[in-house]
DNA sequence: TCAAATTTTTAGACTTATCTAAAAATATTT
DNA sequence: AAATATTTTTAGATAAGTCTAAAAATTTGA
């Protein structure tokens, strides 16, 4: 059984190891969960005595297929809290996250599973992460910048990275929510 | 911010401290939350300095005000998500404790009062007991032994203490189900 | 009431997760 | 390629929670 700070620097290293070929580094891990360098290189052992994790000293750190498996569970359990709490319990978008880091470490196979089907098997998250299945498969879809788009381009509109009210009021005049199915009619 | 096994000495004491004069004893706590007699007494210590616990030395302990509030908050969240388990998830009567006993920990005042909501404001939980709300008020409904009612009492039926399958079948055969409101016409 | 039994506390050890400060290794830069 | 800077690890300390064994207090009961 996994303590909630190993499940956090799984869930580190995954997230820091998208799309890098080399190991994550320490001090990234540290800072991605608010530690010191020195813990990490603590728990990068434990990790990997434990098989979760690949580790040479000075060579930063990976997830073994043991490990993967793990993070993804977690971040399961996250994203399905997520869609629970904004579709069922009326929490805002960016509430969600503090309390879904609580959740995601509760340990009920049911439970995740039952939550899942209660939620109609949704497949993203409030923020238009893709769900990942039981079987930790994840079904990444290509997230576009809006002025990336050509005209023709279809999608669903599942996030901002510019947060300024100017680009949210730009999205508001022309009705443009989550989950909106956009298509590009012309660019201005 | 309280620990997990503060929370669980609270809610230990809470329990144990129906209808008792004196102080629970360190033992009785120590079986209950499955620890050992000198654990209990050092967190004992601690909950007093932190004004959660009166306790003095070979005196047993018992909750403050403030403590019992804290121990009635764990209940109503322990016993919601209990709710939750059975009517949403399709779990049974018996496999929500474990589970519970992980939520009742997580720290969100919106999302006990949001799921509160959501379930309708039920008043007691899926083993007939009573659901405190916001203020740690909690309204006991005196349970009666269905062998000791009398003709003519009415009630409904929360629970069995005895849950031989003989008495089970009692039940069924009768269609009384939890929940079910019953008034007795003749006694067997 | 006082000796025996029981309960509770103290003392000391161990584990997990943290940290700071210093040493060692790796990377960078001139 | 040597000196400097950065990163990582080691060493050692601290805090929380747990345990066993032994001492102290309380309770029981003869």
């Amino acid at each position: 059984m996994l303590s909630f700070t190993e499940e956090n620097h799984l869930k580190a290293i995954f997230h820091l190891s998208i799309d890098e070929e080399i190991g994550v580094s320490t001090n990234a891990i540290a800072q991605n969960i608010n530690t010191k360098a020195p813990s990490v290189t603590d728990m990068l052992k434990k990790l990997c005595d434990k098989g979760l994790v690949t580790y040479k000293k000075y060579q930063g750190a990976a997830l073994t297929e043991l490990g993967r498996k793990t993070a993804l569970n977690i971040i399961r359990k996250h994203r399905l809290w997520e869609v629970f709490l904004v579709e069922k319990l009326n929490f805002n978008w960016s509430e969600v996250h503090e309390v879904a880091e609580q959740l995601e470490h509760i340990k009920s196979k049911k439970l995740t599973n039952e939550l899942d089907k209660f939620l109609g098997y949704p497949t993203k998250d409030p923020h238009g992460d893709p769900i990942p299945n039981t079987a930790g498969f994840i079904k990444y879809t290509k997230k576009l910048l809006l002025s990336d788009l050509q005209i023709g381009d279809k999608g669903t509109f599942v996030g901002v990275k510019d947060s300024s009210s100017a680009f949210l009021k730009f999205l508001d005049k022309r009705k443009i929510a989550l989950g909106s199915i956009i298509e590009i009619l012309h660019i201005e």
